[in-house]
DNA sequence: TCCATTATTAACCATTTGGTTAAATTTGAT
DNA sequence: ATCAAATTTAACCAAATGGTTAATAATGGA
């Protein structure tokens, strides 16, 4: 059972978590089913109860795992004092890579965000956010050496997050539209870990 | 009742299409339920299966309809002898202003299919796609003309969606990480109508 | 070894939900 | 005005689903 600080994973616990997460990124909270999970855990649904309390629990506890293993891909750009241009080709390299091992999860948190706002925004004030300011400072000061342009961090930030998750999150209808297959689409996220650092910092330098 | 065609639409069906375009858009095909979609139309809810057979059925309706408001907008792209440059702008401008009225409809496409790619495929497969060959001929002119360099189009298509789509798919965790508020939001997408197109001519053309 | 706590199971339950049906009402062509 | 077809309603149904419970088994400290 879980301890007051929830840190103690018994072995049950994890296989349920395990199949739970399998369940809920393939579905979402909606269409899952608790006994699917249960199934796919090998265990009695009781236990998914007896350890989770009810499904939107369980859900929450994949859900914030999920963030966990997502959020801190951003630090690569947040809290790194590595050189801007660097970062950028970092990030977009472990992010593409990421996603390409997890297809699931950025668009499970999107997903489930958009169809309970109310959730996400209470989800979110309680977490602790990946902080844009020391990376909002970096680049004020690059602009100011005259290395980079003057750019709005917010918009940097979108634009890099746009570039690289975009294609994952629309995997579905951009394959659709653009008839790839799946090794065409792999070859193009390969390919875009150049491509997209290149289009970022070639925007924002000053030539 | 729909004829043949399925194209005479009565008072009834419209009103039912309606509310569930309301029901599925904000909640998805697995949340979604018919009572609701009833109660959103005053409407008895064996009406919703005597006009359109199955839940299924009636989610098929309003996905299609929701592709096929979406899927022109690519048209300003892929079928337009405008010069490459203002198509770009024209383009991204139409998409924000469609997207910021029309807010849950491409999350509501992109979700469905990541849920059941299954359904998406065989969909995509008998709906006539927009066809981006005129474009990709367009781009390869240009670039021998030396106006643009050499690039695949389709990374192009996806760098343009990417920048234009995400921030209104991924709004929720956006506003969450950048801690925005809807006005903040409105201006920072309004922002982009010349962002991005500046961006992306900044990336392609020959200086 | 004993026993209290924890873990696990199978059977069960109440509610929700998509869907049906039979009767009633409306519509419109003749 | 008549009547057959189309439309609408209220009541109903079976299956699915999240959740509970009571009994059983395993665990581990005294």
């Amino acid at each position: 059972m879980v301890n007051a600080l929830e840190m103690i994973h018994t072995e049950t616990e994890k296989s349920i978590l395990k199949a739970a997460k399998l369940v809920f990124y393939k579905k979402g909270l909606a269409a899952a089913r608790m006994q699917e999970i249960a199934d796919e855990a090998n265990i009695n649904k009781a236990m998914l109860h007896y350890y989770f309390r009810s499904k939107q629990k369980l859900f929450e506890a994949v859900f914030i795992q999920a963030f966990r293993e997502l959020a801190p891909l951003l630090n690569t750009i947040f809290n790194s004092d590595k050189p801007i241009f660097e970062k950028i080709r970092d990030f977009v390299d472990s992010y593409i890579t990421f996603v390409t091992d997890n297809p699931y999860l950025p668009t499970f948190i999107i997903q489930e965000v958009n169809i309970n706002p109310h959730f996400g925004k209470t989800f979110f004030a309680n977490q602790v956010m990946p902080d844009p300011s020391l990376f909002q400072k970096q680049l004020a000061e690059a602009a100011e050496q005259g290395i980079i342009r003057p750019i709005d961090p917010r918009q940097f930030v979108l634009n890099l997050i746009s570039l690289t998750a975009f294609p994952f999150i629309g995997k579905g209808l951009v394959t659709g539209i653009l008839e790839l297959d799946e090794t065409a689409f792999k070859a193009l996220m390969e390919e875009r870990k150049k491509l997209i650092p290149e289009m970022i910092i070639n925007t924002i330098k000053v030539q």
